[in-house]
DNA sequence: TGTACATCAGTGAACGCGCGTTCACTGATGTAC
DNA sequence: TGTACATCAGTGAACGCGCGTTCACTGATGTAC
């Protein structure tokens, strides 16, 4: 049976050439699905998130997007990973195009702030109110969320390794309770940073956030006017804060 | 005509007592329906409200409904209003019960937060992402908003006039466009405070808002395990530059 | 006080719509030898 | 290379559900004199 697996292995060939295009074709199509729901998302908000809608639009019937996703709740899922992800993939190509640590402190934050005015859909998904009915995932959501997270620890990380960033004699009276989770938490992969650093991270975090939230839904341009300019403001102080020179 | 006059005092008394026993009536179940509807939006989301749900929980047919609101977003408006009055309400009580500026600040910052958490729905219909289909009449909801930032502007003015907030000189490094709008807004009602006041107001705003909305969405507590203490470190640090003392 | 009338809360049926998901199917494409 | 077979994308009908809103109505309560 020596042909035989000479055949054998032309088949297997074939197979993976041909079933490679059937998979490219799949990419697509799940890509197209996922983007026209992003659409339809940012024009009626995340909860009106509908498969037959979808259907519609790509002119298709809704079963046939079962072929692509199990169930609404698996669509969801993906678009929420995609989007922690898309958001990671900014803050790191932002971290990887200049030098200095303090740098790309700052250069991280704006492309943090940049990507969810840019994709208001995707940051309302990942950080806004759930969607009735759907429940996350929570070991994979943590892990997504927790990459653009390290973003920032490695950088705070490096700006106190260089002497840049000088931490205030303040964290020395950081709660207890925190402190010691921190330093728990700083043994985990990915997190290599004593709890001042992570603690600065949490702070520069939830600073940005408070900000940008109410930015996304219209209310702080009513009480500071220039909303870019405070933003602007307010990550300075913070690096005034740490020691840290602005760019 | 004497007597006439006579029975037509009479008659609007009897009319003014009977109206008024229909009126305690109709706000009694509109209360209720807006409790319900709370109830519903705590379970499954503030964008599953749902004039049918609210009327099968009341035992009663959906049209009845449109006795005490003529449709479904007048609905949610009267929740949202009603919300951010009662977050204006928990401030101002709390602003009201000792006398140093600096610990009716604190007061109202941890009363901000307790009612949050207190109400994570209200505070979602509000601050959080908005009902599909639904459109808030911004004219309203900017004004209610309004009330809770001007108890800390207050707060804030007082303690300057007092002497016991010293601003950071950084606050001269102010953005110019920003600097400009808040001049200008300290002359409306309710905000004659100068552009720093409103400034650190706004600081702490986004500060306090970006912390809770976290908190609310579970984002936090893996982060800095204990989300409490974070939160009053991070208050006690604003607290600290602005020379305000921590009670 | 009695009586005709007006007001009001609530009903039940209906309209027209949209939803997620299942199922048996068709027809095209790829696989096996 | 030709042919039988397997795999796969997509269809169309259906299930059972829920939604906001309208309409003509009933029956209780309040009003007017």
């Amino acid at each position: 049976m020596e042909w035989r697996k000479q055949t054998d292995f032309v088949y297997r060939w074939e197979i993976m050439a041909s079933s490679a295009r059937r998979e490219r074709y799949r990419e697509t199509t799940k890509d197209e699905i996922k983007a026209i729901a992003r659409q339809h998302m940012a024009a009626e908000g995340t909860a009106a998130l509908s498969l037959r809608a979808i259907a519609r639009d790509m002119e298709m019937t809704a079963p046939a997007l079962y072929r692509y996703f199990p169930s609404r709740d698996e669509l969801i899922t993906a678009l929420i990973l995609e989007a922690f992800n898309a958001l990671a993939d900014a803050m790191e190509s932002a971290a990887a195009q200049r030098t200095d640590a303090a740098v790309r402190l700052w250069d991280v934050i704006m492309a943090y702030r940049q990507w969810a005015l840019e994709h208001p859909i995707d940051f309302q998904l990942i950080y806004g109110n759930p969607i009735p009915g759907y429940h996350a995932p929570s070991e994979l959501t943590v892990r997504a969320a927790a990459r653009a997270f390290i973003v920032v620890v490695n950088l705070l990380s490096e700006a106190l390794a260089a002497g840049a960033l000088k931490p205030s004699p303040e964290y020395e009276t950081m709660p207890a309770a925190m402190h010691g989770y921190l330093a728990q938490l700083s043994q985990q992969d990915g997190y290599d940073a004593p709890p001042v650093i992570l603690c600065i991270a949490a702070q520069g975090w939830s600073r940005m956030h408070g900000i940008i939230m109410l930015e996304l839904f219209e209310h702080l341009a009513p009480v500071v006017g220039d909303v870019d300019g405070f933003f602007r403001f307010e990550m300075s102080s913070l690096f005034r804060s740490m020691g840290l020179t602005i760019p």
